[in-house]
RNA sequence: GCCGCUAUCGUCUAGGGGACUAGGACGCUGGCUUCUCAUGCCAGAAACCGGGGUUCGAAUCCCCGUAGCGGUACCA
């Protein structure tokens, strides 16, 4: 990259539903360079298919890449609205003789290939009816070469691509032939985006030289797959944003595994904050090779990130994902769950029991409670009840010589306790969890276990 | 079909001619810690797609296969 100029990047999504987690990661790309290297960062809208792009559509975008914290310096600027300086473009093209008229239907096209060789591109011929498509002329000769950043030169032949159809009969104008005039015209100087993309690449550059425009770098990403090596796509679970945040996950995290995906830094690095990836990442560093989005390691990271919180900031996301008031109640089940979740939504298995009477786990019933578990949650309610306090100190004091008394291990104790006051057999701390539902609470609910043992 | 891209543990990757007995991370297995579940710590199993070259020497460079993927629209 040049040091001279400031760099100047885009992220383009087409408006053709939610943000999937590859156009997420094309955004976080564009985003970590725009701001490694001190440059720019445009949001455009490819909203050229005026069927697909709907309003819904685009804010459900805006949504995605706000949730991520990816902010950006320009737009959300619509290819659509930018039509004349399209008109223009084509206009001068047509005049010039780069492009011209051509009536010839899908089916002609194809007879014309037949006939001339499968890696022979079609040719045509200019018409002058009003209302037919527009085509650029490539040439027969010669190739033309993406320089890309990631792949470094790769050559296309001219020969093998079509006169490509830059606008339709009405003159509205093509993706390639509009993302072309677009990345010029916006003075954009590095294009990074999906691999998908490298094939269409050319056709830009053809553009663009019949323009007299100069290219921007390009640089393209490895795409994405699912577990099964296929395409990324709801099949896969969670594939896009919306459905991630709603999973439970910190967007902090979501960065740092997406950087991940196609990108190391050096041997032994894997955890690192945003302001970390900022400083570490180039594009020229990204692997060559399609990389398959593995929800197993996103979790654990997730879970490195939860346990970094801090306790407000832990009990404001619990909060927010659970659509509840951040009170000193919730903020003390937080406090006593942060070393257990792995996700938010993780969190009111473990905590709720804290909010709501005992769940009913019959499984865990018939399992723990058992024989010993009456003497064991009668000895523990006398215990509670003369216990001199009740926070997590006082409440493991009175109960820690409750098994050797009982002659029983210390889990046959706590378990008919936890499922006691729990309902079920997985909880935070035993005497954190005593504390937080209070001794009231913590005694009826031993009683009315001990009830129902008895009967 | 044609044009193009890619190929290291199950997964993400490091490595770019000798430092490779191929390193790290997730996951997995075992152990320790332990009131459950997690966490944390320790240990272990696990890979250079195949075949030819080039070279004293190839995971690394070249060629050919194979496989996967992308493009090939009056979609984006």
């Amino acid at each position: 990259m040049s040091e001279d100029s400031p760099i100047r990047l885009r992220f383009a999504p087409s408006p053709t539903g939610a943000l999937h987690i590859g156009g997420a990661r094309t955004a976080l790309y564009n985003w970590l360079a725009a701001r490694h290297g001190g440059g720019e960062l445009v949001l455009r809208i490819e909203d050229t298919d005026r069927e697909r792009s709907t309003t819904e559509n685009v804010e459900q975008i805006l949504d995605a890449l706000r949730w991520l914290e990816l902010d950006w310096d320009e737009g959300p600027v619509s290819q659509a609205a930018r039509a004349e300086r399209h008109a223009l473009a084509l206009q001068q093209l047509l005049d010039s003789g780069a492009a011209y008229r051509d009536s010839a239907t899908a089916k002609e096209v194809e007879a014309w290939k037949a006939e001339h060789g499968a890696d022979r591109g079609y040719r045509g011929e200019p018409v002058d009816t009003a209302g037919a498509a527009v085509r650029l002329r490539v040439p027969d000769d010669g190739e033309t070469v993406v320089q890309d950043l990631i792949r470094g030169p790769v050559s296309f032949p001219n020969r093998s691509y079509d006169d490509f159809v830059i606008a339709r009969g009405d003159d509205s104008v093509l993706y390639n032939f509009a993302v072309a005039v677009d990345d010029a015209e916006m003075g954009i100087t590095e294009v990074v985006r999906g691999d998908d993309h490298l094939s269409n690449t050319p056709k830009q550059l053809l553009v663009l030289s019949a323009l007299g425009h100069q290219p921007p770098r390009y640089a393209h990403l490895p795409l994405l797959h699912g577990p099964d090596g296929k395409k990324l796509s709801k099949r896969h679970g969670a594939a896009s944003v919306q459905e991630l945040r709603d999973a439970g996950y910190l967007p902090a995290a979501v960065r740092n595994y997406l950087a991940l995906l196609g990108w190391g830094t050096d041997d032994d690095t894997t955890l690192m904050s945003t302001e970390e990836l900022v400083r570490r990442f180039r594009v020229e560093d990204v692997g060559k090779s399609a990389a398959i989005f593995d929800e197993k390691k996103l979790r654990w990271v997730n879970g490195r990130f939860m346990r970094e919180l801090s306790l407000d900031e832990y009990t404001e996301a619990v909060a927010r994902h659970l659509g509840r008031e951040p009170d000193e109640r919730l903020r003390g089940a937080c406090a006593i769950a942060q070393e257990k979740a792995q996700t938010l939504d993780e969190v009111w298995a473990l905590i709720g029991f804290l909010f709501e009477p005992p769940v009913n786990d019959e499984k865990a019933w018939r399992k723990v409670m058992v024989d010993g578990a009456l003497p064991a949650l009668e000895a523990a309610s006398a215990a509670l009840a003369d216990a001199s306090d009740f926070d997590p100190e006082a409440v493991e004091k009175a109960l820690s010589p409750l098994p050797e008394r009982l002659g029983a291990k210390p889990g046959k104790v706590y378990q008919p306790i936890r499922v006691a006051i729990t309902g079920t057999s997985v909880s935070p701390g035993i005497f954190e969890s005593l504390a937080a539902l209070g001794r009231e609470e913590s005694l009826s609910r031993i009683d009315a276990a001990v009830a129902r043992l008895r009967s």
